[in-house]
DNA sequence: TCTGGGGTCCTAGGACCC
DNA sequence: TCTGGGGTCCTAGGACCC
């Protein structure tokens, strides 16, 4: 038996970690992976958080703060296959293994104790397996909840471990900023701080109600759990056929601010064919669609429609967005992001379509067929609308 | 040349139904 | 004929997470 069957195991650095297995010339460079132009840092090495760079900074700001700077491009595939590995190796430890993301999960290791000793052992087991095996190197919480273990882990960063027993819960999280909670942001830090709430011990000991009024019902009663390190915090093992997306969208930002309608319906056909590709890919249909429009300002705006039935045809979708952009009536508002998304998904066997007589819907699901082969076969660039192909001059 | 892209969940008001 | 109460769906926005 174990008090503290909790793991949680958060890879370091995960993808700028991954890119420098490619360039160990680069190991003690300040490095990061992510985007271009307007993009925002994935990853820092620990290098480059030295010069005080993180996770979701602007790449412009990136560059002010440390000119010298290396930056990776993401490579997904290699992230989502390592990650891949890393999970089985979690998964040899025990079944129940709740991934959050590619480079994070919980681990409960409650039946695996008699086999393979207590959950420090068996942390420090995982360490270096990955460490082996993947070349990186991660860092472990364990505690007796999935909040409790998750914020240990932060704490044991880099490359370490730390064990919060159920006595020392307390002594831990009441000292922390609010803000270390999860579920609080920039937002509700600050509107705590506002009722003079500045640690997770402040919160312990403020009344449920109160807390309730300040941030609302749910998450109010929420933070006092927290806080408290009593959530019951069960796992959801993530093993095999995961549950089905609630959503899938796509949007992108310009690499420049536009007010041209022409480009701008151009990129929502593209995006429609990204989100009404990955459906079909998936088997799932979806009624409600959303167009989202990012202003030059950084407003950002939603505007949604639900149909009576659901679809995944590419060319239905694009026109509910167009028709929901048209209506927004803009003018010379310059735009800094479009994007598409698809709510409600079903499985797509669940849909049975009343098709109007005469209505030529049927043809475009099979354009649909037709481009997913071609695109199965020949990659992604090989079809695409006309309206999207580049005349070469 | 500040501020990505993929998601989830919550809130709140109004419509509508019983 | 002077006003209720619950439930569900839709829409829009916002906060948050990785």
């Amino acid at each position: 038996m174990t008090d503290t069957p909790i793991l949680h195991v958060d890879m370091d650095a995960f993808y700028a970690s991954v890119a420098l297995r490619e360039r160990p010339d680069l190991v003690d460079q300040p490095v990061v992976v992510g985007g271009s132009g307007r993009g925002v840092v994935l990853a820092a090495n620990y290098v480059a958080r030295r010069y005080g760079v993180r996770s979701a900074l602007p790449m412009t700001r990136v560059r002010r703060l440390c000119p010298h700077v290396v930056v990776l491009p993401p490579d997904y595939d290699t992230f989502t296959s390592v990650s891949a590995s890393v999970m089985e190796t979690f998964r040899e430890v025990t079944p129940i293994v709740q991934a959050v993301s590619l480079d994070e999960a919980f681990l409960d290791v409650r039946g695996s104790v008699r086999r393979l000793g207590a959950p420090v052992v068996i942390a420090e087991q995982l360490r270096s397996a990955i460490h082996d095996e993947q070349g990186i190197t991660c860092s472990v919480g364990v505690a007796a909840t999935v909040s409790v273990a998750k914020l240990a882990s932060r704490r044991a960063k880099p490359d370490g471990v730390i064990v919060v027993p159920p006595s020392e819960v307390t002594t831990f999280l009441h000292p922390l900023d609010v803000g270390e909670l999860y579920g609080v942001g920039e937002k509700t830090q600050a509107l705590l701080q506002r009722f003079g709430l500045v640690t997770v011990g402040d919160v312990a000991h403020t009344p449920v109600r109160t807390l309730q009024r300040a941030v609302g019902h749910h998450l109010g009663s929420h933070l006092h759990d927290l806080a408290w390190g009593t959530d019951r915090g069960d796992l959801t093992p993530t093993a095999g056929p995961h549950e089905p997306e609630r959503s899938m969208g796509a949007d992108e930002t310009f690499s420049r601010d536009t007010d041209d309608r022409d480009v701008i319906v151009r990129e929502l056909l593209r995006l429609s064919a990204r989100v009404a590709g990955r459906m079909r890919a998936a088997g799932v249909a979806g009624r409600t669609i959303t167009l989202k429009v990012r202003f030059a300002d950084f407003t950002t705006i939603t505007r949604s429609r639900t149909m009576s039935e659901a679809t995944d045809v590419t060319v239905e979708i694009h026109r509910a967005v167009t028709r929901l952009y048209d209506a927004l009536g803009l003018q010379r508002a310059r735009l800094r992001l479009v994007g598409v998304r698809v709510e409600g998904l079903v499985p797509r066997s669940t849909v049975h379509r009343q098709l109007v007589l005469g209505e030529p819907e049927h043809g475009w699901a099979e354009a649909d067929r037709a481009v997913d082969l071609a695109t199965r076969r020949f990659g992604s660039a090989a079809v695409r609308p006309a309206s999207l192909v580049v005349e070469r001059a």
